[in-house]
DNA sequence: TTGTATGCGTTATCAT
DNA sequence: ATGATAACGCATACAA
């Protein structure tokens, strides 16, 4: 079991000062000829790699960022994690990520660990925990200390800070406008809560959609879910709900729900209730996933492109990291992914 | 914006040496009270914290633990890495996460990367094309170089480290078993080629089984899929092929499949030729996956528990990196993760 | 009780 | 053309 090498190893092995192999290495005009082959002959042999950590050290620069999410198991952050790392690699950094399990404190403790010199900058989502507290400091505080944020999908205005989102009011908007022009009458919603931030959003686009068309809002037709209920496994608790709205309104033909397992959930109960999709109810997610996909009827659903969120989230720091900072031009953008409506068998 | 503050400042500050602060911050019984209470009020204040990269230099420890697997929007890799990021943050250590995409060359360059000091050691999931190619060189000379590497689900035995893998054998065999109780009597399989030592594996379980039960193995009940065709995007190539087996065997009556696509798929041929699940066919998927239990009718399947594979190779591997290597030792273990038959609605 | 010196691996600056 | 030295931030053995 051969250590890796070092230059110093190199250096004693050649009787050389380890300046000089450091050089010889990085090919310095100052290095004779002869000791240039010499040292990079043993070098490859010995398949010298300089070491990242000391590099880090003397650079004061990782080439790493931090990904931080609230959830792994879950496609659309696996997607926009997906994205980081193809531009992240490409341009020479590494990924480190950090799940927050959507608790506050994760959250914290996960950025301090990071934030000790392991990375040079974040890209996050913020924990549904973090949304309810409002409690933001440790942004601010990481941020303060000069390294550069950038946040995506679940954002908050109050935060200073490069930004890359979808555009959930306008994508929730065009699933509506769908449905009406597809001669639904009693459009459903099934959302979330209002702190998650997607959520209202999606919800102000159902309901934006609806009074330009015209229509009247009817609050019965709307069902506000606490997501901080894992309806992955009290499913059954989700489906209680919906069945509920189908039957307190039973002239529903059309749902828009903001995200895939609503969505699915809806069919389910719709079906079980002996309404055929699309013939009686029309139903439109929200969602990257792969349960739309291949669902029975296939879901048509509006499309976030995550992976392209991750690649321009990455490129969004990496460009912060690599300019100098000129300090007061604090400039932050917020990009805007558009998505896109993409329609299978649950509407007509 | 204040930089983050180093043992240096607090001592210019404070008007004491480095090493008092140093020695201050760790409480040690050499500094008296009074300069303690000083410096850790001091560094409280500016809210010191050591320097990761700094300490993983001196120690030639990073606390880094480094993942690579073929593909991060996938279920299965995906609970993996939850498994790994919980018991590693449990001991103290980050994750890095580097992605092969499936091929042999991003699979080398992404452990080079690593492999120079960035982390402890390797937890990984071989690419699809290193298995075909046979090249294991990159695992071998990073194990020469003392860094300790545990394979997990997709393994060879021609490597000698540790492993955690599922018992797909086992699996598969209970699963084709569960089909024959079930009254099954042609049993169709569809899997992979033999190059994905997993799918060959299953295949195996497969055949014991009906062996075992007397039955004769006809190899026109077998699909063997080329999956080196990415049919999450040639979904109608995959069906064909599958109605193909359906329609030059229409006796079949059972089928097991060895990932959730193929089961999923198995069941749309089967309802567009006029079969009824279960009645007319059974059908049994291998996966973690979320299609399943949210398909309609919901997929049985075997369960491979693949968070707790993460879990335990974390452990193994943090074990390993905290034991003092008694040198000539060398015992790699092998843990075998046992899976669980979950029924559903698509057996009896 | 406090401080100095050394080293982790590297590069850059400044001698020789 | 080559080498000595300092520095990145920290911990520690050893002096004072």
């Amino acid at each position: 079991m051969k250590r890796k090498i070092t230059l110093k190893q190199i250096a004693r092995e050649l009787d050389v000062s380890i300046s000089t192999v450091s050089k010889a290495l990085r090919n310095s005009p100052e290095i004779s000829e002869d000791t240039k082959q010499k040292v990079q002959a043993f070098a490859k042999l010995y398949n010298y790699k300089p070491n990242n950590i000391a590099l880090s050290l003397k650079n004061r620069k990782t080439n790493t960022i931090g990904i931080i999410i609230p959830e792994i198991v879950h496609h659309f952050f696996s997607k926009v994690i997906r994205g980081v790392e193809l531009v992240a690699n490409k341009r020479g950094y590494n990924v480190i990520v950090g799940l927050s399990n959507e608790s506050f404190s994760k959250e914290v403790i996960n950025m301090e660990m990071l934030a000790n010199g392991s990375i040079d900058g974040f890209i996050l989502s913020i924990s549904k925990e973090t949304l309810q507290l409002q409690d933001y400091h440790h942004f601010n505080e990481t941020m303060d200390q000069g390294m550069p944020v950038v946040m995506f999908d679940r954002v908050v205005s109050d935060i200073k800070c490069d930004k890359v989102i979808v555009n959930d009011f306008g994508g929730a908007k065009r699933a509506v406008e769908k449905l009406i022009s597809n001669n639904c009458k009693q459009i459903a919603l099934i959302t979330t809560k209002d702190y998650v931030s997607v959520g209202k959003l999606r919800t102000q686009g159902y309901m934006e959609a609806l009074k330009e068309s015209g229509f009247e809002l009817k609050s019965s037709l709307i069902l506000k879910l606490d997501d901080r209920l894992d309806y992955e496994v009290h499913l059954e608790a989700l489906e209680k709900e919906i069945e509920q709205l189908f039957k307190s309104n039973t002239a529903i033909d059309g749902v828009f729900a903001v995200n895939e397992l609503y969505a699915l959930s809806a069919m389910k109960v719709a079906r079980k209730l002996g309404l055929e999709i699309p013939r009686d109810v029309q139903v439109i997610g929200f969602t990257d996933g792969v349960l739309s996909k291949h669902s029975t009827p296939s879901l048509s659903t509006v499309s976030q492109h995550a992976q392209i969120m991750g690649e321009r989230a990455a490129d969004l720091l990496i460009n912060k990291l690599e300019t100098v900072s000129t300090e007061a031009e604090e400039e932050y953008q917020t990009i805007v992914i558009e998505t896109d409506l993409i329609e299978r068998e649950s509407t007509k």
